[in-house]
RNA sequence: UGUCGGGUCGUCUAAUGGCAGGACAACGCCCUUUGGAGGCGUCUGUAGAGGUUCGAAUCCUCUCCCGACAGCCA
């Protein structure tokens, strides 16, 4: 189906949210006082440990969406400086969502690894100033000479050699002549400062390890503190944007940017997207792959772009959600509602409208003549005339939903019951005569009505009006398919306030198998979304092969219907 | 009893000394051949106590609450 190319060809510059928040007004008032030259320029600096996530969404949303507001750039550049946690798949997975939200970084994809060289040059400059120095503390002595929140640490008794000793030492640690562990070379600043990150921060450990992208060329790989801003600074950005939990940690940034005397970024700190009913961190995503609690990083159940993507979220809900949630400082959480809501609001302009039945049951036409078959017109999207109308075989033998009968039907119940009248959608009126049972369950298994041939869609006499509409599909030209129902992962609103794991919703997935598809959607081609008219959107599956279509449920239709048999 | 940061409708977010506003949710009504969509309307908030001021969510003082930080992770 041509939708697909519909939905995504409009790419992220459509639209111009332009919502001010705070990291918005400090750069307006950077480019008044003209502080880096007027320009712009910001990155997205993901770990390859993991899949990106929602979260991270909202920050590429953030860094790309200010440079091309404020006519600025924005790098990609991969913060890659631990090799043993990091991996080419997580790469690729990373260029892909983000090309997939629209975003371009251009000719600027950049590694922390393309740095090592430069990294370890600035840190022999700081040795050099007596700024820093080889210690040969190991871990747990380390963490003793800290102090504690409230205590200071006092010196390591390494922290005094000279800086010839120190350049020696280094260079040695990084010709591989010391054991994993057994030395780091630290910053020199200050063991009493209540700030703990400027406790002589570590600046290189010693790991024989294989880097995805340098090999063996290194055994001494940069912190983070030392690599991040340095490598902000190697690429003159402007405005280096994190997220709160840097933020103890921006003096240090600041500190190894003076001492160096080198192009000084301002790092911006904003509090991180939670979103109600899910956990986001990587650690935690992973462990919910890797203990099998869903398929994969891609689960359709997963918050992870990815998994949005295959549930058949667009790029373009995911950016309107980015864009209502804002950017602050405080601490918040999201209702996971809003997400749902942008999806619904942009797929119900864009997606084609299907009938499609997900618990089948028969219902026949007994005054319908047998062999005929009436092609009817149903409208693709009644948002969007130019998305045209296609065909609908119609005949005596028909499949409606189940939830759409009941033999005891509840106030206000507007559908199909023993005796009621409903429209059957762009066909007829029909009343239910009949119902018949299975002997041995007792379950209904067939319902019996008539039609009024009157009042055909469209046709003058259709004027009569029944207080209830409902899908159905032509049982003898009805496709079968699969229908895969999401509801969310875990079923606490705040997973992390417990035991998460102790949350996880065990439900959170129902496979229908027997689900009845009007015929126009046997050449479905997988991510392509529609709308299944009164039950949701649905995309298809990448698992559907010819003649085996799998649908995944990415949204229901709000459902008032729902709400007030709740109360 | 450390440092840094944060507390505005249920939720997210504006108001930068001058009418506390918007969105979502909720509720009510209208419309509807999707109980969808749409339209109209209603409700709800400045953590607390003092102070400065003609005027305070905003500035000052104190109190309370919440978060981050003691990896050779990022």
């Amino acid at each position: 189906m041509e939708n697909k190319k519909s939905l995504e060809s409009d790419k992220a510059n459509a639209e111009i949210p332009e919502r001010k928040n705070f990291i918005r007004e400090m750069i307006d008032e950077d480019l008044k006082t003209k502080k880096f030259a007027g320009k712009v320029h910001t990155r997205f600096p993901p770990e390859p440990n993991g899949y990106l996530h929602i979260g991270h969404a909202k920050s590429i949303c953030l860094n790309f969406g200010l440079a091309r507001d404020y006519h600025g750039l924005c790098n990609l550049r991969f913060d890659d400086t631990n090799p043993t946690k990091e991996e080419q798949e997580y790469v690729e997975s990373i260029m892909r969502d983000v090309r997939w939200l629209g975003f371009d970084w251009e000719d600027r994809l950049f590694y922390a690894s393309d740095y090592f060289d430069q990294l370890y040059e600035y840190a022999v400059q700081l040795i050099k100033k007596g700024k820093a120095y080889v210690c040969d503390l190991n871990a747990d002595q380390i963490r003793d000479y800290r102090g504690t929140l409230t205590e200071p640490g006092k010196d390591s008794p390494y922290r005094m050699r000279t800086a010839d000793e120190n350049l020696n030492l280094f260079q040695r640690m990084r010709n591989g002549e010391f054991p994993n562990g057994s030395r780091t070379l630290r910053a020199r600043i200050d063991m009493k400062s209540p700030n703990l990150n400027l406790r002589d921060p570590v600046m290189y450990r010693i790991l024989f390890a294989t880097h995805h992208r340098t090999g063996d060329k290194w055994c001494i790989y940069p912190m983070y503190d030392w690599a991040h801003g340095q490598s902000d600074s190697i690429e003159r950005i402007t405005h280096s944007i994190c997220t709160l939990e840097f933020e103890n940690h921006r003096r240090l940034y600041d500190w190894c940017l003076e001492e160096l005397g080198i192009h000084h970024p301002q790092q911006i700190e904003f509090a991180r997207l939670n979103i109600t009913y899910t956990v986001m961190s990587k650690r935690k995503l992973l462990e919910l792959v890797e203990e099998g609690h869903v398929k994969g990083w891609d689960d359709p159940r997963m918050p992870t772009i990815s998994g949005l993507r295959r549930r058949g979220y667009t790029p373009e809900s995911i950016r309107a959600f980015a864009d209502r949630v804002g950017v602050a400082r405080r601490e918040n959480t999201s209702d996971a509602l809003w997400l749902e809501e942008c999806l619904r609001n942009d797929l119900n302009k864009r997606a084609p409208r299907v009938m499609a039945v997900l618990r089948p049951l028969k219902l026949v036409i007994e005054n319908y003549p047998d062999g005929t078959v009436e092609e009817l017109e149903g409208v693709n999207n009644p948002e969007e005339p130019a998305m045209g109308s296609r065909k609908l075989p119609f005949s005596k033998v028909l499949y409606i939903e189940q939830d759409d009968f009941r033999e005891v039907p509840p106030k206000k119940y507007f559908r199909l019951s023993p005796g009621a009248e409903v429209r059957l959608r762009y066909a007829y009126i029909i009343k239910c005569v009949d119902v018949v049972k299975s002997a041995a369950t007792g379950e209904v298994v067939e319902l019996r009505c008539t039609y009024d041939p009157e009042t055909k869609s469209g046709s003058t006499q259709s004027a009569r009006k029944v207080k209830g509409t409902i899908h159905w599909v032509s049982a003898a030209h009805a496709i079968n398919a699969e229908a895969r129902l999401y509801d969310r992962l875990f079923s606490a609103e705040y997973p992390d306030r417990e035991n998460w794991k102790d949350s996880i919703n065990p439900s959170s997935l129902e496979v229908l198998r027997e689900c009845k598809i009007e015929p126009s959607l046997a050449k479905a081609t997988p991510q392509d979304r529609f709308q299944f008219e009164r039950l949701g959107y649905f995309s298809l599956d990448d698992d559907s092969k010819e003649g085996a279509l799998v649908f995944n449920r990415a949204v229901t239709l709000r459902d008032t219907w729902a709400k007030i048999e709740k109360s």
